[in-house]
This record gives structure tokens, C-alpha cells and sequence, in this order.
DNA sequence: CGTAAATCGGACTTAATCGGTCGGGTATAG
DNA sequence: CTATACCCGACCGATTAAGTCCGATTTACG
């Protein structure tokens, strides 16, 4: 419970190895699946997410690869996260989605102070960067 | 992906409902599970590990039930957590068990950053307690 | 050109976890 | 002795996560 997603932990490992190194450089999704001994097919599908996103430039063809978009200063383990998932790690259903996907909502004694700590998780995605891990 | 299981956001209701009713009174999972629309018997052994746990005193036998065994300023969310999961709250395999859970962790480039936000997230947990959210 | 190497992207399969249920046992007030 | 409540393990179905497969597109280079 709580733990991150594989996709979530490869992509996290993915940015930090394509930040790291020279400017220049790209690298392919094959080289990173095996320099950390990751299923390559999950590792390329993540990659592409962020590509998407615009974390990091896609490069198609021979010699192609990814290259980093843009600072590493400017990338949020939050927004990293987000690209993967598609939403921002929650902590519950009614804070992910709306109020009423949660079929207690009205009764729930507990929503505010979930929402508090919703508050303080969010604070400590947000604020550690990709410069950070490099 | 970081939810909360259900069985913890019962145990919260639960809690909080317990350490909300006057301080003699005795309340059945029956009571809870009915006012709240929660699955009886899964709540009734979510009580069952809290009160294991020391956080609720059960009473068996007719007009038993539970009754909050210490201060709502002594239990934090963390520690209900962990009741209820068997452990504190973990954002990877590698810090919730042993390192060699983990068959990358030898080349694992995150981790260090991973268990900094963990040590955040602890804080999180930790620090709030049940009598903030009576 | 044609080929090889890379990104794209959907569909599918398998594995693991979660949420919930069931059945039987123990304690105890009246 | 019976009704009511806690106790506890085993089981099952649904959902999700992890991983695989297949085919398409792009593009450097001989």
C-alpha cells in the first residue's frame, strides 16, 4: 500500500539516467533497459509518455533516442509522475476523482483530514526536483 | 497508485468514531459498519487488529463492543496504519522489506532519493493524530 | 532504393493484490 | 441456555499492475 508503480520507479530511473548524461547525447530506451536490467517493452512505453509530455525530446530512427526537453531543475518528481499515470498520486478515490465516485462521501468522517495530508504529499513531489537525483 | 487501502480508511472511520462517542460508552462494529454503510465483517476485523494492537479495548460477550484505550493525542495515523497493514507505509519494495527484495538495488540510482521522500511522507503520518481528526 | 535500428501504440496475457464473504469458534450478560 | 458480540482463518471474485506481443512508422546510411 502506497507504493509507487514499477512504470512510476523505471521512468523516475529513465530521467535521472538520460538528465545525467552529456548535453548532447541521446540515448536510446534499450540501452537504459539493459544498463539497469529493465523489461525493455514496459521501460519504451513509459519513455514515450514523457516524450509526450515533453520531458524529454523523442529522436525516431537509426541513431535516434531521447534527449533531455529541458532543465532538470525545472522537472517535478510530481509531474514525472503524472506523465506516467495520467494523474497526480492520490491518496484516495474522492481526492483523485470527483467527490462522488466514493459512495460514502456524504457520511465520511474523514475526507478533510485526508485532505490535509493529501496536502502535504503533494508539497513533497512538488518541491523535490530531477536536479535533485542526478 | 498510492492509495490508501480500504481496510485503513475503515480503520480511520472507526477510530475516529470511537474517540468521538463519551469516553464510557461502548461501541459494536455492528454500529459503526450500519452508520457508515461500511462491509461488516470486513470492518469487524480491522477492529480486531486495532484493538490487538492496543489502540481500542474490546469487550466479548453481550453489550460488548470497543472503547478507546488511550489518549487521541497519543495514536498517530501512522501507527493506525501500520495496525492495520502489519507496516508503516512504504513508497518502495526496497524500503518497506529488505534490500535484496529488490533484484535492481545493487544499480539502483533512485533509491537514496526515494528514501528521502519516504523520511517526508514518515513526517506526514507521524505527526498528525487521532485527536486532530475527532 | 532497401535495410536496420529506433520510436510509436494498441491489444493481449499473466500475476499479484484488494475487497469482500463465509463458516465456525469463544466469551458473557441476563 | 440463549442471544449477541468479538475472534480468526480460509476462500473467492474483481480489479489492477506488470509484462509481452505484434505490427506500424520514421530515418540514417550504404
Amino acid at each position: 500500500m502506497l507504493k509507487l508503480s514499477k512504470k512510476v520507479e523505471y521512468g523516475l530511473i529513465a530521467m535521472r539516467h538520460v538528465a545525467a548524461g552529456e548535453s548532447g547525447r541521446v540515448t536510446t530506451a534499450k540501452e537504459i533497459a539493459e544498463r539497469y536490467k529493465l523489461p525493455y517493452e514496459l521501460l519504451a512505453k513509459v519513455m514515450q509518455k514523457l516524450a509526450k509530455r515533453g520531458f524529454i525530446v523523442s529522436h525516431q530512427g537509426v541513431y535516434g533516442g531521447y534527449t533531455l526537453a529541458k532543465g532538470a531543475g525545472e522537472i517535478s518528481i510530481s509531474s514525472i509522475i503524472d506523465a506516467i499515470e495520467g494523474q497526480l498520486p492520490a491518496i484516495a478515490q474522492c481526492i483523485a476523482e470527483s467527490p462522488d465516485s466514493c459512495s460514502i462521501y456524504d457520511n465520511c468522517t474523514i475526507k478533510n483530514p485526508l485532505g490535509k495530508i493529501q496536502t502535504n504529499i503533494d508539497t513533497v513531489f512538488r518541491s523535490m526536483k530531477l536536479s535533485e537525483i542526478v
